[in-house]
DNA sequence: GACCATATAGAAAGCGCTTGCTGCGTTGCT
DNA sequence: AGCAACGCAGCAAGCGCTTTCTATATGGTC
C-alpha cells in the first residue's frame, strides 16, 4: 500500500542504498542517476518513513521548544522567531525541523515529564523559555535531564532563563533585576515615592528578579519600603485587576504600581480606572515585556522592552549550531526602558 | 551506552515482548512482572526510543498544528487550546501526544512543504487553523495532500477554515461572513452611512468572507458603496495605520472605519488619534475576533468574539477521536457581536 | 600496457521496537 | 478424570531506513 524506498529503488533500477543517498545528499551520485532516482520519486510520489531514517541514523529533526502557554505572546513571539531560525521550509538549506510547542503550564511535573517525551523522540535539540521555579528538588532534577539530553546529543539551550547550574546548557538570560531597577528608577526619578508592586507567582525566578530590581531602586532611593505594598499573583490580566484593588485599599495614597509584566499592568490599568483614578494624573502605572499592544493601549505603557523575538532567533541559531555560544556559555540579555504615557509626575 | 528495551529485559528477567507490553500497556501482563519490570525501567533510567517505535508500530505521537504565525495571539490561543486536548502530560490518560506548530506564515509553498514534513512523521493528525488561500491550484494540491494523509490514517481537521472540497477532512469553520454582517449593520443601526473597510489580504477566504458579510450589510440598508471606502492590507496593526492614513486621504467625511480583525483595528485607533480624530466621537471604529487586549484598549474595542479558545479544544478533541465529528463533518462556529466603546453615534 | 587513485553503486547488517503466533501451565466444566 | 478454555510469556519476523564495507568501472600516470 504505501511506497517504500525499496520501491522508488525498483522503478529506478538501483539500490536502495542510491536511493537513500540521493534523498540526503550526502554521498557523491552521478547526475544521471540522481536525475533518475528523482523522477522514479516524483512518479511514485514518495515520501520518506520519518521514524525509520531516525531509528537507522538515530537522529530526528525535531525541536522541543518548551514555554508555559503559547496563548501568551510573550511565549508565542520567542517560539515564532525559534520557528523561523530552526529552518523549516524557507530556512537556509538542509535540515527542515520540525517544532514540537510543549505548554507548561508552569508545571513543574509537566516540564519534567516534557523534556521526558523529548528525550524519547530523541529530539536534535530543546530550548527551554521563560522563568524557572525555584524549587531545589525541582531544579535538580531538570538539570539531570537535561544532562542527559546533553549526553543523548541533543542540544540544550535556555532562552530567557537563569542558567541550570551542573549543566553545560547553553544560557541566554534576560537581564530582569537591572530592567525592574531602571524601571523603578524611573518612577522614582519622576517624584513617586509610595509605590506598588505587583509581582507575579512566588518561586520563580522571573518574579524574584524583577522585585529584586524594584527593590533595589528603592533601597539605593532611601526609600523604605512598606511590605504592604507588595502583591503576589499570576502573570495574567485578571491577576493584576485584583492585585491593584488590593493594592488601593491597602494604601490609598499610592501614586504609582509597577507591575510584574504588561498583561498584570493592562490589568492594573482596568481597575484604576473603575476606582475612578486617572493615569498618569492620579497614579502612574509601569509594565515589563513590551508587548506588541503595549504601545496601543491609552495612555501607552511605560514598560522595558525585553528583545523577544532576538532572543528566540538567537537561540534558535545555537540550538542549530548555527552560531556560537556566548563565552562560557552564558549571556545576558538586556532590556530597554521604554518611557510612554503611563507614567507621569505624582500628584502633589 | 544507550539502555534498550533488551537491557530492561534482561535486568527484569523477561522477554522483550514482556517489556514493551508493559509499557504499552494494551495486552495483558501479570501484576508481578509487570512490577518487576517497571522496576528495571526505573532502575536503568530507560526511556523508550519513539522512532523505533513509531517504526514498528507505523504510528506516531505527533499531531501537527498549521498556523499563520504563532507569534498572534489569534494562532496562539487556538493552538494553546489543541494543545490541552490532545493530551501532553496531564491531559487524559493514554497518549501523551506532542504538538507540532508549524508557521506558515500565510505562503501556500510552506504549507505544503510542511504537510509533507508532516506526512514523513506519520503523525496522527493534523490540524489547519486559520482562513484557506484562495487559490484554486494550491487549494487542490492541499486537497490532494489531505487526502493522501487521511490515506495514510492521519486524522485531520480544519479550525477556522472553510472546508476542503474533495476532501473527508471535519471543519469546524468560523462564520466570518454572519459576524461581518452583524458588526456593520451595528455600525448602520447607530447611523453611519459613510463607513471605510479595512480588509485583509486579497485571495483569502476570512478576508473575502468579511467582507462580503459588511457588504451583504450595506446592501441591505441600501447603502451604495463607494469603491475608495475598501483597502486591503495585511492582517496586522502597522497595515491598519496605513490604510487608515489611506481611507482618511480618500475621504475625510468617513463617520466608521471597519477593520479586518482587532490588530488591524488598533493600528486604525492609532493613525486616527494621530490625525487628530476622538473614537468614537468622530469615527467609530470595529474589529474583529475579540483578541484579549481588545478590552483594555481605551476606548474598548466593539468587535466580534470568536469563541478560539473552545474551537481549538473542539479541533483537538475530534482530532483525538475523543469526540464526535458533526454531522456531515463541517460545522459552522459564529462569533458574538461585543459592542464596546470604540463604536458610536456618528457626528452629526 | 600495467597499475593505482578515484568515483560510484550494491550487499548486507543492523537501528530498537511491536506483534502475530506458539507454547505451556492452570483453571473451569462436565 | 478428561478436555476445553484461558491467562500469560516468549519467539521471531519484520517495520523502512542508513551506512560500512566491498566491488566495479574509469581514467590517469609512468
Amino acid at each position: 500500500m504505501t511506497v517504500t524506498l525499496a520501491d522508488v529503488a525498483a522503478r529506478a533500477q538501483v539500490s536502495p542504498a542510491t536511493v537513500s543517498r540521493v534523498l540526503n545528499g550526502n554521498y557523491p551520485v552521478a547526475a544521471s542517476t540522481r536525475e533518475r532516482v528523482l523522477r522514479a520519486v516524483d512518479e511514485l510520489d514518495y515520501v520518506l518513513n520519518g521514524p525509520a531514517s531516525a531509528l537507522a541514523a538515530a537522529t530526528s529533526d525535531l525541536v522541543g521548544i518548551l514555554v508555559n502557554d503559547i496563548a501568551d505572546p510573550f511565549f508565542g513571539i520567542m517560539a515564532s522567531a525559534i520557528q523561523a531560525e530552526i529552518g523549516g521550509p524557507g530556512g537556509r538549506a538542509g535540515g527542515e525541523r520540525l517544532a514540537v510547542v510543549c505548554n507548561t503550564g508552569g508545571s513543574p511535573e509537566r516540564e519534567l515529564t516534557y523534556l521526558t517525551l523529548l528525550q524519547r523522540q530523541r529530539a536534535a535539540a530543546v530550548i527551554l523559555t521563560g522563568g524557572a521555579m525555584e524549587n531545589p528538588p525541582h531544579a535538580a532534577a531538570v538539570a539531570a535531564k537535561l544532562r542527559k539530553l546533553a549526553d543523548a546529543g541533543t542540544r540544550v539551550v535556555l532562552c530567557g532563563r537563569p542558567p541550570a547550574p551542573d549543566t553545560d546548557a547553553v544560557a541566554l538570560t534576560f537581564d530582569n533585576r537591572g530592567g525592574g531597577k531602571q524601571l523603578t528608577e524611573h518612577l522614582i526619578g519622576l517624584g513617586h515615592r509610595r509605590l506598588g508592586y505587583i509581582a507575579g507567582p512566588e518561586e520563580r525566578t522571573t518574579t524574584r528578579h524583577r522585585l529584586e530590581g524594584h527593590r533595589a531602586a528603592l533601597a539605593d532611593a532611601g526609600i523604605e519600603e512598606d511590605p504592604r505594598w507588595t502583591v503576589h499573583g499570576r502573570y495574567d490580566r485578571r491577576a493584576g485587576y485584583e492585585a491593584t484593588l488590593e493594592l488601593l485599599r491597602r494604601d490609598p495614597t499610592l501614586t504609582a504600581v509597577v507591575a510584574a509584566n504588561d498583561s498584570v499592568a493592562l490589568g492594573a490599568c482596568a481597575a484604576l480606572r473603575e476606582s475612578g483614578l486617572r493615569i498618569p494624573a492620579d497614579v502612574s502605572v509601569a509594565g515589563f515585556d513590551d508587548l506588541p499592544f503595549s504601545i496601543d493601549v491609552v495612555p501607552s505603557l511605560t514598560t522595558v522592552r525585553l528583545p523577544l523575538a532576538e532572543a528566540g532567533a538567537r537561540a534558535g541559531r545555537i540550538a542549530m549550531g548555527r552560531e556560537e555560544p556566548p563565552p562560557g556559555g552564558i549571556a545576558t540579555v538586556r532590556g530597554e526602558l521604554m518611557v510612554r504615557g503611563s507614567s507621569g509626575v505624582p500628584r502633589t
